[in-house]
RNA sequence: UGACCCAUGGUGUAAUGGUAGCACUCCGGUUUUUGGUACCGUCAGUCAAGGUUCGAGUCCUUGUGGGUCAACCA
């Protein structure tokens, strides 16, 4: 259907090239491969999609690898949170794998290479190393110590190995060409000392590989298809290709590198950098603070995992720089939440009604439906009564015939309830309506079937019954820039853009049957928006975040 | 003063060398007991100049613009 009409992305394209050219689609296996340093973001999300979306579209295993192979900057709990996240989404990986189960076998091919005359440990400071690198238009100078004998550098490799060495004093490269044009060629270092305890293998290891040296060696051991990473890996694929050819064996799958464009989203930062300073600095409560764009963030603001999926695929994939408009995302969430969140009513700002000819202890139980989009989400009741809250920008004392709302001498339908006629209002001191008194047609009841109920009057409100009103705390998040890309700006700094007014936190009154929901629960609040119980909540009061308002036609107009 | 990558409406993404399409946004309208949803519609695009070709968004050349590359990070 769609889906087969759907057309391929480049990475896609290249992969039916691969089968056409005689790669058997039982070789694909892919794999997300995070470093355990830090929670996950919507930019991580589309590779995770995209990995995991052509693991299913090719009925291929997806491995979930971790990237450890710096102990100073990894920690278990991030590992736990990555899973966590992975699985959130609704993705099942065939493998979870480390690299640093890599680390004997990387060894011994170190050693292998050391062997073969082509490694040598190298002790000179890194910032000697780092001058002769040259630059990427001048070429690099040969270390001295480039052409020690095989002996003298397997001593000393395996010294560093045994702890002989402190940190910073030597290092193993790989002999390449330190004339080469692409600077990741030039004797790239492939050990450092480091010692430092791992999360994994302990006091095991105090050297550790480095990043190029282990990725494509642990795809190869994996026997990944296609690795595929972003953009800024492009210039390392000629070292990925070495070092996977050293090793290579003609019977087993070459691993293939390929890279894709990051995706930024409009209106945040997606650097670790620059969301870890939030953090830090208290702009924001923490990583899973709902205005953040990570998995736990978005999670937390009432996300699902369905809204993100269809965000990846909406999105797309190419090689140009992009930053996708956060409209988009929010697209996606309400597309999903209209069909699945129950609707109910809720006041932020209140302001009391009262109907004038209605029983004064009566309390009526009112039909409601759940989900005008779901039949199978049935009904419920809510309870009706003479004081009401009602929203205190849907009552005008004067207004235009633009405005649809509560106006003096005129008709409102209280939704799912009763017909209504502002009659007068009540001020205090300074002015401000303090209670509207209003009228109400007896006969209107929706869905009692009578004539007065089939009545056309052109506004609708949401209200709740003071004596039955659930009090709750909402939290009202806005972006968190004001700045479409706070990143873009080469002398200013991002934080110049933050939005000042991104949370506003306002006490409201629920209809009762809130009172069960439970924490991540989603809703509709009718008019208002979507939202979502915050895990603050506490036995006394409950907390609900405002994943995203609902499309405000009226706001316009009345600009 | 190098190498490599990229360039399609405001945004994102499509188009065996053969009618530039889709989504989001914006704007307008219809329906509506949510000024929501749904539905319909409008505006809007191939960076530039040459070349190849019957025919170029696509191939070639040059230019322009943007990005990446010099961590004992990943």
């Amino acid at each position: 259907m769609t889906e087969e009409k759907r057309s391929l992305n480049f990475i896609e394209q290249i992969i039916e090239e691969d089968l056409v050219e005689g790669l058997p689609q039982s070789s694909l296996r892919f794999r997300f491969p995070p470093e355990p340093n830090g929670y996950l973001h919507i930019g991580h999300a589309a590779s995770i999609c995209l990995n995991f979306g052509l693991g299913l579209r090719y009925g291929a295993p997806v491995n979930l690898r971790f990237d450890d192979t710096n102990p100073a900057k990894e920690e278990q709990e991030y590992v736990d949170a990555i899973m966590n996240d992975v699985k959130w989404l609704g993705f099942q990986w065939d493998k979870v794998l480390f690299s640093s189960d890599y680390f004997q076998q990387l060894f011994d091919w170190a050693v292998q290479l050391i062997k073969e005359g082509k490694a040598y440990v190298d002790q000179q400071s890194s910032d000697d190393i780092a001058l002769q690198k040259g630059s990427p238009t001048t070429a690099g100078t040969d270390s001295p110590f480039r052409n020690r004998s095989v002996e003298e550098n397997l001593s000393l490799f395996y010294k560093m190995k045994d702890g002989a060495f402190e940190e910073g004093s030597h290092v193993l490269r790989a002999k390449i060409d330190m004339q080469h044009v692409n600077m990741h060629m030039r004797d790239p270092i492939m050990y450092r000392i480091l010692k430092k305890t791992h999360h994994r293998t302990g006091d095991d290891w105090c050297i550790y590989p480095m990043y190029d040296w282990t990725h494509g060696e642990s795809d190869y051991i994996e026997q990944v298809s296609h690795s595929i990473c972003t953009l800024e890996f492009k210039s390392h694929r000629d070292l990925y290709d070495w070092y996977v050819d050293q090793v290579y064996d003609k019977s087993l799958l070459r691993p293939k590198q390929r890279e894709f464009a990051r995706r930024n989203l409009s209106y945040t930062v997606m650097s670790k950098r620059k969301l870890l300073q939030l953090v830090e600095e208290g702009i924001v409560h923490g990583w899973d603070d709902p205005r953040m764009p990570t998995i736990s963030g978005l999670r937390r603001r009432g996300y699902t995992p369905k809204a993100i999926r269809n965000f990846s695929e909406a999105a797309g994939i190419s090689k140009r720089d992009n930053v996708a408009d956060v409209a988009l995302l929010e697209h996606c969430i309400k597309d999903d939440l209209n069909q699945t969140a129950p609707r109910v009513m809720a006041v932020l700002n209140p302001v009391k009604v009262i109907i004038t000819n209605y029983p004064e202890e009566s309390t009526e139980w009112l039909d409601a439906e759940n989900n005008p989009e779901d039949e199978q989400a049935g009904s419920r009741k809510i309870p009706f009564s003479k004081e009401l809250y009602i929203e205190r920008e849907d009552f005008r004392e004067v207004a235009n015939k633009k405005f649809f709302r509560l106006k003096l001498g005129k008709e409102v339908r209280l939704k799912n309830a009763y017909i209504i006629k502002a009659e007068s209002c009540v001020k205090d001191a300074q002015g401000e309506v303090v209670e509207i008194h209003c009228t109400y047609d007896p006969l209107s009841r929706s869905g009692s079937g009578t004539e007065e109920s089939m009545r056309k009057v052109k506004g609708t409100l949401h209200w709740v019954s003071v004596a039955h009103a659930e009090k709750i705390a909402v939290r009202l998040y806005d972006r968190l820039f004001r700045e479409e890309d706070p990143d873009g700006h080469k002398d200013k700094d991002f934080k110049e853009f933050i939005n000042p007014d991104s949370l506003t936190v306002v006490e409201a009154y629920a209809e009762p049957s809130l009172q069960t929901a439970t924490v991540l629960d989603r809703f509709q609040f009718q008019r208002l928006g979507y939202f979502c119980v915050d895990p603050d909540s506490t036995d006394t009061q409950k907390v609900f975040n405002r994943t995203v308002p609902l499309r405000d036609g009226w706001a316009k107009k009345d600009r």
